[in-house]
RNA sequence: GCGCCCGUAGCUCAGUUGGAUAGAGCGCGGGACUUCUAAUCCUGAGGCCGCAGGUUCGAAUCCUGCCGGGCGCACCA
C-alpha cells in the first residue's frame, strides 16, 4: 500500500481505538478527517486536521483530541515525532526509514508505481474530439484532443476502465454539403474546370477525396441527378475524411476505441425519446422568445420539446424541428442514451468553448435517461491563441486557411504540442507560441522536465566513464538532502488520483515540473559542494545509492509523462 | 435581459476539493561556471487573492449581492 493510504488508515485505528476506550464519543463522523503532506516542509511529513473536524461534534477542544491521537500515533514505528501545532493539527515526522523503503518500492514498481485502484475497473466512458467530418483537425480541435486523450490516459492508470470515443456528427446538412463540395471535386478530377460556389467546402483536402471518387466511380455521376449520387457521396466521403481525422490524431499518438456515427442511430432517435415520454417529460409546446439579439425572426411555433427544466436547464429543449425532422439535440440525447445502455458508471465530454451553452441540456437529459445514477462530466476546453514570437497567427475559416493540426505537429513535434497543451486549466485560455515551445530555456516547461530526465539519464553514462565500479545501491547512505526527492516522488500516486477524481490531466505537467525543480536543485548543489554531487569517483557506495535515486526520480518523470502520451528523452539537441 | 466560465505579484499562471505565514516562472536587483551539460541553480524586492456581506474552529476555495472580462442564448451541427 502506498504511504499516504498506510497513514490514513494508521489514523482511522488510532481514532477507533480512541472512540473504543472511550476517550472520544461513538458515531462521529469521519469523513472530513484527511492525512495530507502539509504545504510548508517545517511542518513535517504528513498533518492531520482530524482533531479540528472532530471537536464539535465531540464536545471536547481540538488541541485535546490531537493531544491524544498523537500520543497514540507517536507509537507507530515508522513515526518519529508528533507534534500538535496551530488550531489543533497534528503533525507527523516520519523516519528516514520509511523514506528510503519508499525508494525501494519506486525501484521495485518501475513504470507500475503511483498506478492506483481507486477506479476499481468501473468503466468510464470519455468522448472527445468529435470533430465534424467537413474538413482536417485544425488547431481548434487539438487541445480537446491532448486533454481528453491525457484525461482518458490518467483515468485508466488510475484503474478506471476507460472507453475512449469519438461521435461522429455525420448526419446534418453540413455534411450534405461536403457531399456536394466533393462532387465537384470529382468533376474536376474526371477533367471539368470548377468554380466553388459561395456555401460549398473551398479546402484543397477534398482533392484527393474528389480523385477517390473518381477512381471509383469512374464518370457515371457526372451528369446524374443529386438524388442519384448524394447518399453514396456523402457515406465515401465522410468515411475518407475520418481516414483523415484518424491519421491526424494518430500524429498525436492519438487512437480512440470507438467511432460511434451519429446516421447510425437511426431509430433509436424515435427509442430514447419513447424513454423520455413514458417518464412523461416530453411535451408539445410553444417556447417563449429568446431574450436575446438573435430573437428576430422569431415566431412562436409548437415543437415536441423535453423538459430539460425539471432537471436544471434554464429552458425546455426543442427535439424536434418545426418541420418534423429531430434536431441535433435528440441524436445527442440518442446517443447518450446509448451510452448509458452499455453500462458506463460515469460519462465525461470534452466541449468546446463555444459549446458552453449546451452543457446544462446535455446534464439534464442524462440525469432524465438515467434516473439521476450515471453522472456527465462536462469540461469546456478554452481556446488556444497562436502566437508566432508574440504576434498572433491569422487565419480564417471561412477561406479554408486554418492552421492544421498536421502541420502544428510537424513543425514542433508530437511532444511539445501534447506537453503544452497540459500547462493550464483547461477551462482558461492558451498561449502557444510557437518560438516560446520549442526554446530551450527555464519558461519552457517542456524542455525544463525534459532535461532532468535527460540529466539523470546521462548519470550512469557518466559513472561508466569515470570507471566508478557501482555495487548494490545502499539507500542507508541517503541523508536528509538526498531523501527529500523521494518525498516529492512519493507524492505522485495521491496526484495521479486526485487528477482522475478530479478529472484535470494538468495537475501531472504541474506536478513534473516541480519534481523536475528539485532535482535540478540537487543537482546544482554540485556546484557548491562537491560532495553532493550524484557521481563521485570517490565513493562507489554513495555514487551508487544517489544514482539509483536518480534513477527513481527519472522513473517517476517518464512515467508522468507517459501518461501525459509524452516520450521522455535521454538526450537533448 | 438570462445562463455558464473567469478575476490570485508588473506579466503568464499554480494553489493538494475548507487548513497553518497564499506559491512558481518570466521580468527587475544581487550572486554561483577550474562543473556530474551554468540549456542550470541560489538569493532579494514585489499581494486589501476584483469589492461587500454571510456560513465556521478556519475561506483564494462554499453561499448571496454587486463590479469587471470572455462565451452562449428556439427550429445550426
Amino acid at each position: 500500500m502506498n504511504l499516504y493510504p498506510r497513514f490514513s488508515a494508521h489514523v482511522a485505528d488510532a481514532l477507533a481505538a480512541l472512540v473504543a476506550d472511550g476517550s472520544l464519543p461513538a458515531g462521529l463522523d469521519m469523513t472530513h478527517v484527511a492525512v495530507e503532506p502539509p504545504r510548508d516542509a517545517s511542518h513535517g511529513d504528513l498533518a492531520t486536521n482530524a482533531a479540528m473536524v472532530l471537536a464539535k461534534a465531540a464536545g471536547m477542544k481540538p488541541r485535546d483530541i490531537a493531544v491524544m491521537l498523537a500520543q497514540s500515533l507517536a507509537r507507530l514505528p515508522d513515526v518519529a515525532e508528533a507534534e500538535v501545532a496551530g488550531p489543533g493539527f497534528l503533525n507527523l515526522r516520519l523516519k528516514p526509514d520509511v523514506w528510503r523503503a519508499e525508494l525501494a518500492a519506486i525501484a521495485a514498481a518501475g513504470d507500475d508505481y503511483g498506478r492506483s485502484t481507486i477506479g476499481a475497473g468501473k468503466p468510464v466512458n470519455v468522448e472527445y474530439v468529435s470533430a465534424n467530418p467537413t474538413g482536417p483537425m485544425h488547431m481548434g480541435h487539438c487541445r480537446g484532443a491532448v486533454v481528453g486523450d491525457a484525461l482518458a490516459s490518467v483515468l485508466a492508470f488510475a484503474g478506471y476502465r476507460v472507453t475512449k470515443e469519438y461521435y461522429i456528427n455525420d448526419a446534418g446538412g453540413q455534411v450534405d454539403t461536403l457531399a456536394r463540395s466533393a462532387h465537384l471535386r470529382y468533376r474536376e478530377a474526371l477533367g471539368e474546370t470548377i468554380a466553388i460556389p459561395e456555401g460549398f467546402y473551398p479546402g484543397d483536402y477534398l482533392v484527393p477525396v474528389g480523385a477517390a471518387l473518381a477512381a471509383e466511380f469512374g464518370d457515371r455521376f457526372v451528369a446524374a441527378p443529386e438524388a442519384a449520387w448524394l447518399a453514396l457521396f456523402r457515406t465515401r466521403t465522410v468515411a475518407l475524411m475520418m481516414d483523415r481525422i484518424r491519421a491526424d490524431l494518430a500524429l498525436l499518438g492519438i487512437r480512440q476505441d470507438v467511432f460511434f456515427s451519429e446516421a447510425s442511430l437511426g431509430n433509436r432517435v424515435q427509442e430514447a425519446l419513447d424513454t423520455l415520454t413514458a417518464k412523461g417529460l416530453i411535451y408539445e409546446g410553444v417556447l417563449e422568445a429568446p431574450k436575446g439579439d438573435a430573437a428576430e425572426d422569431w415566431e412562436p411555433r409548437p415543437q415536441t420539446l423535453f423538459r430539460a427544466t425539471q432537471f436544471g436547464d434554464d429552458s425546455d429543449r426543442a427535439l424536434k424541428k418545426s418541420d418534423g425532422s429531430w434536431t441535433y439535440f435528440a441524436g445527442d440525447v440518442a446517443y447518450h442514451f446509448d451510452k448509458l445502455q452499455r453500462g458506463y458508471t460515469a460519462l465525461v465530454d470534452l466541449f468546446g468553448a463555444d459549446h458552453g451553452g449546451y452543457v446544462k441540456r446535455m446534464q439534464a437529459a442524462v440525469r432524465a435517461l438515467s434516473g439521476n445514477s450515471v453522472p456527465l462530466d462536462i469540461k469546456i476546453v478554452q481556446m488556444v491563441k497562436l502566437l508566432r514570437a508574440g504576434e498572433p497567427v491569422k487565419m480564417s475559416k471561412r477561406s479554408g486557411n486554418f492552421v492544421t493540426l498536421a502541420d502544428v505537429v510537424e513543425e514542433v513535434g508530437k511532444d511539445v504540442v501534447r506537453f503544452i497543451m497540459l500547462t493550464k486549466r483547461s477551462d482558461s485560455q492558451l498561449d502557444f507560441d510557437f518560438a516560446k515551445v520549442v526554446e530551450q530555456s527555464r519558461d519552457n516547461p517542456v524542455f525544463y522536465v525534459q532535461y532532468a530526465h535527460a540529466r539523470i539519464a546521462s548519470l550512469g553514462r557518466k559513472a561508466a566513464e569515470a570507471g566508478i565500479a557501482l555495487p548494490a545501491p545502499d539507500f542507508g547512505l541517503l541523508d536528509d538532502t538526498d531523501l527529500a526527492l523521494v518525498k516529492l516522488a512519493a507524492q505522485w500516486p495521491r496526484l495521479v488520483e486526485q487528477a482522475a477524481e478530479a478529472r484535470e490531466p494538468h495537475r501531472i505537467a504541474f506536478y513534473l515540473g516541480d519534481l523536475a525543480a528539485a532535482f535540478h536543485a540537487q543537482w546544482n548543489m554540485g556546484n557548491d559542494d562537491a560532495a553532493r554531487r550524484f557521481v563521485r569517483a570517490d565513493a562507489p557506495a554513495l555514487t551508487a545509492a544517489r544514482l539509483a535515486l536518480a534513477g527513481a526520480i527519472g522513473q517517476v518523470i517518464r512515467t508522468g509523462l507517459a501518461v501525459m502520451g509524452v516520450e521522455a528523452a535521454s538526450e537533448l539537441h
